[in-house]
DNA sequence: GTTGATACTACATACTTATGCGGTATCTGC
DNA sequence: GCAGATACCGCATAAGTATGTAGTATCAAC
């Protein structure tokens, strides 16, 4: 049989902590190897933490906060997982502790069954989101099709450069073009954009998903 | 007893298509009031549409595609919510999907609880992602903590100004600053997101989410 | 009461950008 | 063979940007 996961919980309240605990603790493929009041508390036992697999942690922690303990967990331990499981469904909470690096994001009235199968999705690769909290991930997403424009290759590859911040003869050199050159295509990008300066380009291919952040330096 | 919601069935298989129907037929709730083989099948129908509550469709479509079909549903029946189901969970899928303004995204080897359980959700306002799916949307959400600035109230009016276009000027003008005031912030700006140029800027705040998207005009 | 940080104003200058207009080469369809 | 579209080059100019240096006002802390 394969080794059971390791888990951590962070959450003040006991009650909570020592339900979660119960049922983790049932199941055969899953082993809280510790489970603590605060952040700070958990990331004493370095030596633990550097064999957990996945953290289950409240949002609300006295002290370090959970978004905070995230961003620790990120940094020091990049290869465990962290499902925030809170009371709140609020935007704010959400993309904060999504953008810190959490992988699922419960909300506490979540039944037992809910539980163990997050941990599971999450330790598989997927994220364990509730449906509302879902959609707003989605409709972050959303662009409505009339902004869609279509942009060619190289309108696209020097849109990225401009992203970048090189100037039209860095982009000239880059491309094999002459600074004329890039000057011709971006303005056919301005027209088709409707803008008429390089910030407000960059910001529109953000907004409509031309250019993929990630690429981007 | 609530009226039961309308569901359309995109989807060019027959034995998928008419499991599907059977299975939510089946739900008192829910009730199929129709299923076409193709997008251009069902838009013919156009009243059928419009009193449309949910669609549930393929991605991979004879004719107009899936991403196509829900463009087109959320122009002209903007009410309307889009379930796709497939068997392709590679990101340009999903986003492409996502984009488009499908709500919930499922995998075609769901259970029938699944899908009943996706299509309550996506008609309470959820969005039902499988769990691989979530994580692929959460992963481009994610800013590595070192990435973080703190940029002042004021430096994030600006930097919005300078995504919008506005020229120092102009800026100056909103915000009862002189140019050269604006300038003094924007040199702060460059200095703390550590970029030299004002499209670079740009680029660095939507990367690292200092600026939302959706506040842009 | 002076030191230092923060917020802003002022001016100068090299550089970059936005935009108008005219030109050439290549390819496509009639 | 030519009309029209597409992709590129060149030049000119007004406007805008990046950056350095320097001065003032305010507030908080020692």
């Amino acid at each position: 049989m394969e080794k059971a996961s390791n888990i951590i919980i962070i959450e003040d309240n006991n009650y909570i902590r020592n339900g979660w605990k119960t049922f983790v603790d049932f199941e055969d493929d899953l082993e809280v190897i510790g489970d603590f009041g605060s952040c700070e508390a958990a990331f004493e036992q370095n030596k633990l933490c550097a064999k957990t697999d996945l953290f289950l942690m409240d949002i609300g922690l006295p002290g370090m906060s959970g978004i905070e303990g995230v961003q620790h967990i990120k940094m020091h331990y990049p290869d465990a997982v962290c499902i925030m499981a809170t009371v709140f469904d609020d935007d704010k909470h959400v993309f904060e502790a999504l953008k810190a690096g959490a992988v699922g994001y419960m909300l506490k009235n979540m039944s037992p069954e809910e539980l163990i199968s997050a941990i599971r999705s999450a330790l598989r690769g997927g994220s364990p989101l509730t449906p509302n909290v879902a959609r707003m991930v989605i409709d972050v997403l959303y662009v409505p099709a009339d902004g869609q424009v279509e942009l060619s290759r190289r309108e696209k590859s020097i849109l990225e450069a401009l992203a970048k911040g090189h100037s039209y003869n860095q982009i000239g050199k880059q491309l094999f073009l002459s600074t004329d050159g890039i000057r011709y295509h971006i303005r056919n990008i301005y027209t088709k954009l409707q803008v008429n300066s390089r910030s407000e380009a960059v910001s529109k291919a953000f907004q409509n998903r031309i250019i993929n952040p990630d690429t981007i330096s």
